[in-house]
DNA sequence: CGGAACATTGACGATAATCAAAGCGAGTGG
DNA sequence: CCACTCGCTTTGATTATCGTCAATGTTCCG
């Protein structure tokens, strides 16, 4: 498999050859990182971010109250934090959900590699901004969706990234998270989501076991999720309406 | 007062004279809208993108229901997706939750004045890692903390932003949330705003009235909420232990 | 003065949290 | 190879926070 932070920068804008071959560079320094195992710990003053290769990892914070909340999901490709400054980086904690292959970049390598290639810039821009759609359709998620619908989302969103990195075998995906880490990405209790998950099987919409989650009728699922995948596209119907366009003309 | 988008652009770097004549004539263009009125509808092509200069806006998002979460308070000196390619930045909604002014700032100008100074180009990127502090922030506030800690929440982060940008006289600030606005962001519903908008009354915590906000003991609010302003510095510490560790050396 | 938007109140209901205990399963060490 | 543990899942009973519905007040503005 090809490296996966590579292909993501790829999707998010046309890199030529140099490009990718510095990008491939980049990546040289790795680290395989057991499961349930810091990442990142908050106030690190980091001089390299983290770039998830294999695996999922997630970001969070951690109350006064002990309560933690997932703030963002890692999946192969997704990286933390890059191209912002060392000081502005160095807030939240990154964990590991599952084994991680992780490689870490230089952060004066990558604003090096900006300002040679604008392509490598604008792909960091265009991710940046995938990320905030992300995030904002987390806030909406935890904000306004009842348990059922949340999590059904939560799977919507995930099985659309995993196939978009080809990491899904259609149906199937690899799905680490624990009754706890679930919870904690969707704002819920575990006994709450043990019970819904429930729900979810009896209604045939999943099955869910070590780590396996198949999605039996996607269709249905994104019905009961409210799910559309128009905010996890980078280049929404770039492809098509210019097509249309010329050919209209 | 000066332009407020350059002086949030110029907390996030350190901009020189040539950087800052180039940031003015970018937001030429402006208008003033009215309050309640869409700044940006859904699926607007956007050959240039909005900066808030004075008054509030707001990000957000309808679901099926009906129901509407707020993603994002957009604050005097606040953009919406800059620097992102037209395409990734046709998402959201963006609506004025008080009259604005606000600039329109075109895509290509942006790109071409980050291409010229890489300072501009940092700024961005530090910009953009603050905005995605904010919203991890949110997603831990809805998904974690009950009513009242939620509300107090946003008010100091609201005050801490609009102490920023000089915006707040001492502990009084201009808050033109609408009680339903208040739910929309919080993801709660506009009467439980209503009562727990009392409680906060009561114990003396803030007043509230016509759109201005008075915070009367700051640090009892902050420990309500679990507040902790330091995701909102772009450069935590920097000045500091830059001088610890010389005057250490 | 009239109306519209916004704020407030009360009664009731529902979703999700809490507390506590028991079951299960995979890996470890005896 | 079997008991043992530890982490994770499941279940039940009870509680509480917050939502819903509906009506009444209030303020602002033309």
């Amino acid at each position: 498999m090809a490296n996966a932070f590579l292909a993501r920068l790829a999707q998010a804008a046309d890199l030529g050859a140099s490009e990718r071959e510095r990008l491939k560079d980049l990546c040289a320094v790795r680290r395989d990182i057991p499961a349930k195992k810091y990442v990142l710990r908050d106030g690190d003053r980091m001089a390299a971010f983290p770039v998830i290769l294999s695996g999922w990892a997630a970001q969070y914070q951690i109350l006064r109250s002990g309560a933690r909340q997932i703030t963002r999901l890692l999946l192969p490709g997704d990286a933390y934090a890059f191209g912002a400054s060392a000081e502005a980086a160095a807030i939240a904690d990154v964990i590991t959900l599952s084994p991680c292959e992780v490689a870490m970049v230089a952060h004066g390598d990558m604003i090096a590699a900006m300002a040679e290639f604008p392509a490598i810039a604008e792909a960091v821009r265009n991710l940046s901004c995938l990320e905030n759609a992300v995030m904002a359709s987390w806030i909406v998620n935890v904000g306004r969706r009842d348990a059922l619908e949340r999590m059904a989302h939560l799977i919507c969103e995930v099985h659309h990234r995993m196939a978009t990195i080809d990491a899904a075998k259609g149906d199937q995906l690899f799905f680490p998270l624990t009754q706890d880490d679930f919870a904690d990405a969707v704002g819920l209790t575990p006994v709450h989501i043990n019970r819904k998950l429930q729900q979810l099987r009896q209604e045939g919409l999943i099955t869910l076991r070590s780590k396996q989650l198949t999605a039996h009728d996607l269709r249905e699922l994104h019905q009961v999720a409210g799910f559309d995948s128009g905010y996890l596209r980078l280049h929404p119907r770039r492809p098509d309406t210019d097509q249309a366009r010329t050919s209209a003309a």
